[in-house]
Formats: C-alpha cells, structure tokens, sequence
DNA sequence: TGTGGAATGTTATAACATAACATATTGGCG
DNA sequence: CGCCAATATGTTATGTTATAACATTCCACA
C-alpha cells in the first residue's frame, strides 16, 4: 500500500500508543494518519478519503476511514474538532491529555493547547453543578497571529 | 398556525430580543422556538422537524426548520450544541452572552452555565498564543448530579 | 495448521445541511 | 390606497457526514 511519507519519530510515538493498548497499527490505518499528517490541516472524513483513493488509486468506503479514524482517536492519535467536523492529528502524541483548540477563522489553522488551569476550572464549576465531568470540548474560533496582523494590526 | 403552548414571559422576552434588533418574530419562527421550549431538551433539527410537522399537520421542508434555526440562533434565543448536533433554546434570554454547557450522557439533560472567569482564563490562554479570538465552544460531558448518584453515589 | 477474534470489504441507507430559484408576505412611502 | 423593495417562505434537488448489516479476509496463537 502506498503510504504518505511519514517521520519515523511519529512512526515511533504511533507505534508506542498502540503497543501500550494491545492495538494494531495496520498498514490502513497507519496510511490514515500518515495522510493527515502530511496534510497538515484539519480534513473532513470524506476529504480524507479523497487523498487516500489518490495516493492509492482505489475506491475506499467511507465506512472503512470511519472505522479508522475512530481507532486513531481511541488511541489518542487523532482528534475530531466538533464545531468543523473535522479530524485533525494530536500534536502530543506522546502522552495522554485533553485539548483545548484555537481555529484561526481565517486561514483554517489550528492550534493544539493544553491548560492544566483551565482543566481544573473546567472541574471546579462541573463540581459547582453537581455535575460529575467525563470530557471537555474547548474549542475557540478567531484569528490567529498572522492573520489578525493581515487584517489591520 | 398550530402552536405550542408558550409562557407569555417567554414570548415577552423572545420578542424584546427581536425588537433589539428589528428582527421580525414570526409565526413560523415562534412556532418553532415554542416547540424547542415546549419539548424541555435538546433536538436535532430533523426531530424538530417531526414535531412541527405533528403539531401543524402538514409537510414541512428541511430548510425551512434551518432558516428558523439560523434566526433563532442569531438573535440569541436558540443554542446550537456542537458535540451532539442539536439545538437548545437559550435558558437566559434576557442578555447576551457566552455560553458554556453541561451534558449528561445519560439522561441527556443539558445545563446551561456562564462563568466569566472561564471566559477570561480562555481569553488569556489565547492572548498567550497570539491568538485573537472570537467565540468559544465549551460543552462538558459527563453525568448530571442525579444520574451520578444513581450510578453509585 | 486450524481456529477464533480482529480487521476489512461491500452494499445500502440514515442523518445532517445547503443550493438555486420561485412565490408570497410585509412594511415603507408617494 | 397601491406600488416597490426587502424580507420571509415554499419547492425541488442535491451535497455532506456518518452508520447498519452482513460477508470475507487476515493474523496471532495454540
């Protein structure tokens, strides 16, 4: 199977988080994320599979990439932005964590953050609710630096 | 028009929100956000849809629901919660504001929170990154006190 | 080397959302 | 009032995102 190029540091850090849960990084999959990763840019499931028939020269079932993006993301190796209905690589793969997203509406980049602060707020007024958290989605739609400059300093 | 039925300090507010900004309540709109109030829980807009077509006894088109969506979401009377794909009437309609929500994932009840300190720490945490933001996505999932009791206390 | 569980393939369809264009309603204004 | 322009709605079609049901293949391990 044709498979973008991919760093073997991620490779690395790809095949570690699967070692550790007893999952297999098959070729399909690894192709998966080796495309978002050369991509570099949030991709809709669809605009996924789009790359995947290019670089491979076959029809691909939606069902098939859903299937992988869905063990990318239990392994922590990919995440769907909810507010586009995008996927998107973890930029920490090397740990466990929850994010926090900056989407620049502007040029489409994203940026990956993680503020332990603003996880522990987020817990702080679950608890003043009476709420018991399980996960977080944050995610902050605006300008990034350069386009903000672009747009008039 | 079949309408549900909606408490005059509802309508009163709707309408005050509209007149803001000389946004035209119509029987149609009403309709709708009195069927998203009536119904006390979040709805895709297809089960919108099927409730409005109930009430009214007749064919109703997708992008009709969804014009009324957009309205109600720009004039602040209607939420969209973007992990679930579904919409939820505002719970303080009477001011502006930014929103942050709780999901139970077994009950399905949403509460709807304001935190000023949230909304700071976010605009601090993007200000950190050069980022300019906009507005923010924050939906919480986890369990509703109620249902985390049930659980096991 | 057989076997069971995991992964993938295939076909179909469900669920969510918008495009393009026609018609109707509303409110301002001469 | 009656016309106009703007806003809202109706109609038909289609685009986009995601899953269901079931068959087949692959692979680790006994």
């Amino acid at each position: 199977m044709k498979t973008a190029r991919l760093a073997a540091k991620w490779r690395k850090l790809a095949e570690g988080r699967c070692a550790e849960k007893g999952a297999r990084l098959t070729p399909a999959r690894l192709a998966a994320y080796a495309e978002m990763l050369a991509c570099g840019r949030p991709l809709s499931a669809y605009e996924l599979i789009g790359l995947l028939e290019q670089r491979q020269e076959r029809k691909i079932a939606p069902l098939t990439v859903y299937r992988h993006l869905d063990f990318l993301m239990q392994t922590g190796l990919v995440h769907r932005l909810q507010s586009t209905q995008t996927y998107l690589p973890c930029d920490h793969p090397d740990h466990a964590h929850e994010s926090q997203f900056l989407l620049c509406s502007s040029c489409g980049n994203v940026d990956e953050v993680e503020s332990q602060g603003l996880e522990t707020l987020l817990s702080e007024i679950a608890d003043q609710h009476g709420f018991r958290p399980d996960n977080a989605v944050v995610e902050v739609k605006g300008l990034c630096g350069a386009c903000a400059e672009g747009e008039q300093g």
